[in-house]
DNA sequence: TCCAACATGTAACTTGTTACATGATTAC
DNA sequence: GTAATCATGTAACAAGTTACATGTTGGA
């Protein structure tokens, strides 16, 4: 497996929540069934083997809890290594085929931002907000070029696109505002 | 496999885009190189196999044109069974599970319903409006809830939700009166 | 007592990814 | 002639899904 693929997106979440505090597998599971994450799998069996896996990459380091009961815990928590990982995937630019084809992606890498600091959770949503701008330009001369060979459903699906981009690139825009703000308290 | 599962994303994106006009694996390739389609996979290993797939379901069916060449080109076209299997996915409500785990899906189904004819676009659209206010409602209770609790951070990563899908169903609103238009025509 | 929730896992299967392989045709 | 593009495929692998399996604990 190359390197560039080595967090898949379920990887990335479970790692980047168990950096923010230790838990256990059914843990992550509850998580992904209740809260906006779930678009991640919390199917046992995607998230213990995943969890196996990135235990066995030395990025996670699982510790049984509840000793005494019949019914123990295995809590995760982040190692060195692991830190390492995911600093270095939340460090990556945001780029236009991330923003386009892994929008999910790009939006999980900035829930686990803050971990950072918000000097660069500021650079991100620039990056984003560039990105975004540019890319509803080139859906909108798209537009104008197959006016003429678009169906009305097509276009419409296209004008989605523009106005979903849009409406992301002004919620960087008031983000990278607030955020601002914050950082100079 | 259950039934429901039977057409996955880059299936369904293969029979909707063969039902609209014949064409060959390397065509649909193509289409998902250089268009906002996209998101689907373009590698051989995907789209080969998948037509084979679909063919032996009786979905599809290939026909080898330039036969007198060396270089034959297998166009697949959509049979009846499948005209009927892609009738059904594109018939099924908007729900709330699909609007929000499975958006990319959502969008898809919507690319090919002008298929079905106006009527049949502007009850999806009207599903999908529907669904997409209820969840920004519901992505707004949430945000007052959890107001004590939430990371700025992650108060933004909500707040993108709500905003996505406001303007998504926004564009819903717009795309009806459009096409409640045209279907007066 | 019995059911729901807690808690972790495995096995078979489907799908998609990456990389490789093969050869034809066209444009320069 | 040679490079890019046309055109179809396979093999090894990674990852997720569904369904099953197992046993615990707490509450009605």
């Amino acid at each position: 497996m190359s390197d560039a693929v080595t967090l898949t997106p379920l990887r990335l979440a479970i790692l980047g929540l168990v950096a923010m505090n230790p838990q256990s597998g059914y843990d992550l599971r509850k998580v992904f069934e209740t809260t906006p994450m779930g678009n991640f799998s919390s199917s046992p069996g995607a998230i213990y083997p995943a969890l196996k896996s990135l235990e066995k990459k030395g990025w996670i380091r699982g510790r049984t809890d509840n000793l005494d009961s019949l019914r123990p815990r295995l809590v995760y928590s982040i190692t060195e290594d692991g830190d390492t990982i995911l600093r270095a995937e939340l460090e990556k630019p945001v780029n236009h085929e991330e923003l386009i084809w892994h929008f999910d992606l790009v939006m999980l890498r900035f829930a686990f931002i803050e971990r950072l600091g918000y000097a660069e959770a500021l650079r991100f949503l620039s990056e984003f907000r560039t990105e975004a701008e540019a890319y509803v330009n080139h859906l909108e001369e798209l537009r104008v070029q197959m006016k003429e060979h678009l169906s009305p459903c097509g276009r419409l699906a296209l004008e989605h696109g523009i106005q979903s981009y849009s409406a992301s690139a002004r919620w960087a825009k008031r983000a990278i505002d607030e955020l601002s703000k914050l950082e100079k308290e």
